[in-house]
DNA sequence: CGGATTTGACCAGCGC
DNA sequence: GCGCTGGTCAAATCCG
């Protein structure tokens, strides 16, 4: 109890300190954005529901923002406001993290700057909240659930029975906006915790690797969908495409790689519709330049994913991240297969985590604790934002397969680096601490267990780690413990191996059977939509049975 | 038997 | 218009 509340002071200097970073940062960053507002009004006209858009990312220096979820160019005083929050009531602030999206509204408050795309604008009609446009272009309004345009060409060929399909027609020109992540898995789908159904292949001519198609079948109506295919070059990396935004509630262990696609996602968006916003923030000018944050071992690239190089790229700060709407999809590509270059605290406190040495690791464990987890966050982006630098741990032996094993993790640092995530973070840990005063029922103990998980090849490893000197640390180290409950049984038929989906999350099946979990061990986040990790954080360690 | 996968057919878009 | 490709459907099949 009193180290718990140790900590929670400590944590709370922390979020101090984190805050004022954020905001010195913020103001020079404001400062820079409305320079170039000023400048580059005009360019961003053409915002890019159409297609080819090649150009565009030429014209587009380096504007990929980072700008989770709002597409729209992310205005000051939206941002300021949203600080704000982060400031008071951090909890609510928590729930609109999940990628910014719905979270939007309240803020929106007259700086409807809304892109001023007459195009979108038109459709942002039912409502009004700048999030939505990113929404749009990536597919319909979450609100509606209705499947997009596929649905229109199903409808189209059933003969459209009913409702649904005239309004919707419109938008069908529209691009979807696509994330695609690249790992590498040995199993034929990387587990990133949904469940998913095939419902077709395709292979390519001259390309040995079919490309399969899953659509998310946890809502019966949800327009999720996701490709993969095997890289050309290398076989070994998988390329997973996402493709739109779940319009349920998602299993726990599933909200990490969701969010990070679709914040990716927005992030694209972001770059594309508005070449203002944020993004000029400098962060990447076309080459390096790094904000204040620190990503390291991603890739963001875009473009033709599949075999080509990408016919235009932008790096992102730590990690090469770029975008490209080069293909007739705005895509997105989340590399995660190279090894990071940089190590720093934060990398190799992820590395830790994924440490433990079978081949498949898989993160989902039964006990785990939420808390923890979300701290891990914190964790990493307070190194981020302060390059602070604990002494890491070793790196784990077998440095073959982490890449997969914290893939959603890495994912969700890189778009963790952007500022407005990183506020929408300090809400959410404010709100974890918080609650967390009130109601640390449980797991403030965990620190040294592990014992939960049935499988400890992985804790063998953590404990060799544990002895990580700083007190904050202290508890990281067991998250990874509760993380490396492998089970191997995911070897059936479909083997679900590679897991993507994350200790962030805290873990939820205890018994998988191969591929999916049942329904009991599910834990809806009560975001409905892509929602954060840790905005959950809160709820009780899930617990199996 | 129900749900998931397989697989050929089908359709829309696009380039020529 | 034709052919190609990406994407989806749905009947058949598989599997627990
Ligand atoms: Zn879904």
């Amino acid at each position: 109890m009193g180290e718990v509340r140790e900590e929670n002071e400590r944590l709370k200097s922390l979020l101090a300190q984190m805050l004022k970073d954020y905001q010195s940062l913020q103001k020079s960053v404001l400062y820079i954005v409305k320079q170039e507002e000023a400048n580059k009004k005009s360019t961003d006209t053409i915002f890019s529901s159409t297609p080819r858009q090649e150009s565009t990312d030429q014209e587009e220096p380096g504007l990929i923002s980072l700008s989770l979820g709002r597409g729209s160019s992310t205005e000051p005083n939206k941002k300021d406001e949203k600080k704000n929050q982060v400031l008071n009531g951090g909890r609510l602030l928590s729930l609109g993290l999940d990628l910014g999206c719905r979270f939007d509204q309240l803020i929106n408050s007259s700086t409807s700057t809304e892109p001023a795309d007459d195009d979108e604008k038109k459709k942002i009609t039912s409502s009004e909240n700048s999030f939505h446009e990113e929404q749009l272009k990536e597919e319909e309004p979450i609100i509606e659930t209705r499947p997009s345009s596929s649905k229109n060409i199903k409808n189209m060929r059933n003969g459209g029975d009913d409702h649904e399909d005239e309004q919707v027609m419109e938008q069908t020109h529209l691009k979807k906006a696509r994330v695609s992540v690249r790992a590498r898995c040995e199993t034929q789908t990387m587990n990133d915790g949904c469940q998913w159904r095939k419902y077709g292949q395709k292979t390519a001519k001259g390309n040995p690797c079919p490309r399969a198609y899953y659509r998310c079948t946890v809502s019966p109506n949800c327009p999720v969908r996701k490709q993969v295919q095997r890289w050309v070059e290398d076989k070994a990396i998988l390329i997973t495409t996402y493709e739109g935004n779940h319009n349920h509630p998602l299993p726990i262990s599933a909200t990490a790689m969701a969010s990070t696609t679709s914040a990716a996602a927005s992030m694209l968006q972001c770059r594309s519709s508005t070449s203002q916003g944020l993004a000029n923030s400098g962060v990447l000018d076309t080459s390096v330049s790094t904000s204040a944050a620190n990503l390291h071992g991603l890739n963001f690239t875009t473009g033709n994913i599949y075999n080509a190089r990408p016919h235009h790229q932008f790096y992102f700060p730590n990690n090469y991240s770029s975008i490209s709407t080069s293909n007739s999809h705005p895509t997105i590509t989340l590399d995660l297969t190279t090894a990071p270059i940089n190590y720093n605290s934060s990398s190799h406190f992820n590395r830790l985590f994924s440490s433990s040495s079978t081949s498949n690791l898989n993160f989902s464990s039964p006990s785990s604790s939420t808390n923890y987890n979300s701290l891990n966050q914190l964790y990493n982006s307070y190194m981020q934002m302060n390059n602070v630098l604990a002494p890491p741990p070793p790196p784990p032996p077998h440095h073959h397969h982490h890449h997969q094993s914290s893939i959603a993790t890495a994912t969700t640092e890189v778009i963790t680096s952007n500022p407005n995530f990183q506020s929408a973070l300090a809400a959410a840990i404010s709100s974890y601490i918080t609650s967390r005063g009130v109601n640390d029922d449980h797991q403030q103990n965990m620190i040294g267990i592990s014992s939960s998980g049935d499988n400890d090849s992985g804790l063998n490893n953590l404990n060799r780690w544990a002895p990580v000197p700083v007190t904050t640390h202290e508890y990281f180290p067991i998250m990874s413990a509760a993380a490396s409950y492998s089970t191997s049984s995911a070897q059936n038929r479909s083997s679900t191996g590679c897991t993507a989906s994350s200790f962030l999350n805290k873990l939820v099946s205890s018994n998988n059977n191969s591929q999916q979990q049942e329904a009991g061990n599910y834990n809806m986040s009560d975001v409905p939509v892509p929602s954060f990790p840790f905005s959950t954080s809160k709820s009780s360690a899930s617990g199996s049975p």
